[in-house]
DNA sequence: GCGGACTCGGTGACTTTATCACCGACCTAT
DNA sequence: ATAGGTCGGTGATAAAGTCACCGAGTCCGC
């Protein structure tokens, strides 16, 4: 539990899929980014570690032995600590806190898991994009994301992203720029995005 | 860890999206299937509880507190017990056995997980059917479900499989009955569910 | 400032997948 | 038998995804 943290430069790719696991890493700082890559270079993103997370992707590989299956990110700057598997085993066994904080890591994981195969198998693009755009927005109603990562963000195709949010733009809905969107009318994403829709 | 297993005929709602949580369920026999749920009436299947499992949806109300968000259905009769929470958390507490039991059902329940966005997300649908397939299928190549069961569990449509069904039989992969299928070719099928295809 | 190399996004043409509606076959119970 | 149910096949249509291409913007190095 005592590992020093370590600075990891934003792009850092921490795992791929196929790599054998080293250790659990407790996020402190930044945003990690956990995908799913198909053969064709097709995206999704699985779910994104928040600080005081566990990254859980390394959790499943370590507890079943098994390999790294998807792809892990840092999409900023992070700051992290490296736990050794037996010091997590450890730790799970002594330090009811820390029990209780991947406890919490693992439930939200699956709660992320859930609105993913809601999202992807059971609501209509239309609505998918615009959760997503809700969800990436920051405070300022500024997503900054090109359409290749909101393809990603909702398991479809770039193109199809393009399409969609050119009728967005045409309702008034939203403003695109280069490497950007702009939530203009909030409400009316809110509504769209809570028509499933298909 | 010593309440009295129950049995629960096959059909029993267990929970459905929006109950509250009791507590958690630790299955000694028969078949848990977990599925989401759509306002439309489509379902899709999220995974299933084996014998010797605890149910993590269940597991993952407790520790957020919060209602079920998806649907459990005994797909067989079960026998079953319930822990109650303080319970859980007790056992989880000093008994490093039943730990390291829940630690394993997280991790499966993290590859299902997994499986199933690849599947939905990254997968053409005729890899995706005979891949279904292949997982319900006994030892006798008999595959015993609906055209609206390998929907759900496609995560499709039935009218898809049903015409997909029929290709797959128009090439000698599968002979269609009422109310199941049987595989004829499997290495074929095999072959078709290695191709991502899409 | 110019010329490549690259990323980004728009678009047309097309395929695949999904949806909807309807119908006939089968199953079961009265 | 017949009525009511489930099951599966099919045509028409719509939605979503794919592929390929192009032009505009950006980032260099020179």
């Amino acid at each position: 539990m005592s590992a020093a943290p370590r600075h990891i430069p934003a792009g850092t790719v921490l795992f791929r899929a196929g790599d054998p696991c080293r250790g659990f890493v407790l996020l402190r700082e930044g945003s990690l980014r956990v995908t799913l890559t198909a053969a064709n270079g097709r995206e999704v993103v699985l779910y994104r570690v928040t600080p005081g997370e566990l990254c859980l992707q390394t959790y499943s590989c370590l507890v079943q032995g098994r390999d790294y299956s998807a792809r892990g990110v840092a999409e900023t700057d992070l700051l992290a600590e490296i736990i050794p598997a037996a010091d997590f085993h450890r730790a799970m066994g002594a330090d009811e806190c820390f029990r209780i904080r991947v406890f919490e890591a693992v439930a939200r994981r699956f709660a992320d898991f859930e609105r993913l195969v809601e999202d992807i198998a059971l609501t209509g693009f239309p609505a998918r994009l615009a959760r997503a755009l809700l969800r990436l927005a920051g405070h300022d109603d500024t997503v900054n994301a090109t359409h290749a990562q909101l393809a990603a963000e909702t398991g479809s195709g770039r193109a199809v992203v393009s399409r969609q949010l050119a009728r967005f733009a045409a309702q008034g809905l939203v403003r695109p720029d280069r490497g950007s969107v702009t939530i203009l009318d909030r409400a009316a994403l809110v509504r769209t995005a809570a028509e499933p829709g298909a």
